[in-house]
DNA sequence: ATCCCTGCAAAATATTTGCACTGAT
DNA sequence: ATCAGTGCAAATATTTTGCAGGGAT
């Protein structure tokens, strides 16, 4: 898929509970595998690959960076984990577990994390247009936030 | 900004038109500016600097990639041109008044371009549950199209 | 004549792949 | 013992930048 490689969605709640779920898989439980899931659990918020190899924390054991992109993907592929994008620059990743939408402001790029539910209404209205059923998982909605929409005022 | 760059909306309706723009801005038009106008111009459709760069239908004086990011990003400025992503890849550059937004399924890939007049609805949806504007020039919305969204029915 | 713009080359950023070795099972 | 996973190096993809020469005004 070019846009969002569709996956299940797998939600832990440790890295205990993570690793598990590999090894049923037949997946190994490796270190720098335990490392990313960590640095994960431990931003609780979108990473890029890079602050995931630095472990976040300039962790000791810095992970190669390239076994930290098959780590994100493989984990991807297992429904642990997502990537997205909010602007330019790295894509980021998070725990599927974590199911914040953005909304970010192309003006002063302040960001507002929303629970999905909140969009709802949003999906509604693009269901009823369109038949379309969206996801705001990957890409942000993009656009004016009040403070910024209310400068450039016209009703 | 990092995500869609506050710019001015500059509608021409001709290569010509844009280069007179250009040229009351004190810029000048030069061949290979030239080429990438005609270039959007004939694929009206939004196309990544490499597909610029080759002039569409292998267009003979063969304009340099640099060169082709450095006047897309001109004519962004000045307002003649804008880009989006779709999906991965490459960045897609439009005229800016092809005002065309996108709705794109991540199970089929297929793609959808819609009158923004269409997204109305929607934007006020976001405006109502959040006091923020929302455009979707830049990045699609991502989800299942209808044919997509039949197949793991639910309800 | 000015200086914006060009082509070419190299750098920067983001991500992927090849390969031989190592460690989890 | 097997083979998934690792680190390192190199390749790929996308975009940006430096520089000296050239063309638009």
């Amino acid at each position: 898929m070019t846009v969002a490689s569709r996956t299940p969605v797998l939600i832990a709640e440790s890295v205990d509970e993570a690793e598990a779920i590999l090894r049923e898989r037949g997946l190994r439980a490796s270190t720098a595998r335990r490392l990313v899931l960590e640095t994960l659990f431990a931003a609780g918020a979108p990473l890029s690959a890079e602050r995931v190899a630095e472990g976040v924390i300039g962790r000791v054991p810095r992970s190669d960076l390239a076994s930290v992109y098959r780590n994100l993907e493989r984990l991807q592929e297992v429904g642990l984990v997502r990537h997205m994008h909010l602007g330019h620059g790295p894509g980021l990743y998070v725990l599927a577990g974590s199911a914040q939408e953005y909304l970010v402001c192309e003006s002063c790029d302040s960001m507002l994390a929303v629970d999905p539910a909140r969009l709802d209404g949003v999906r509604a209205a693009i269901r009823d247009g369109f038949g379309f059923h969206a996801s705001f998982g990957h890409f942000p909605i993009v656009g004016l936030c009040p403070e910024c929409a209310g400068q450039g005022e016209d009703g």
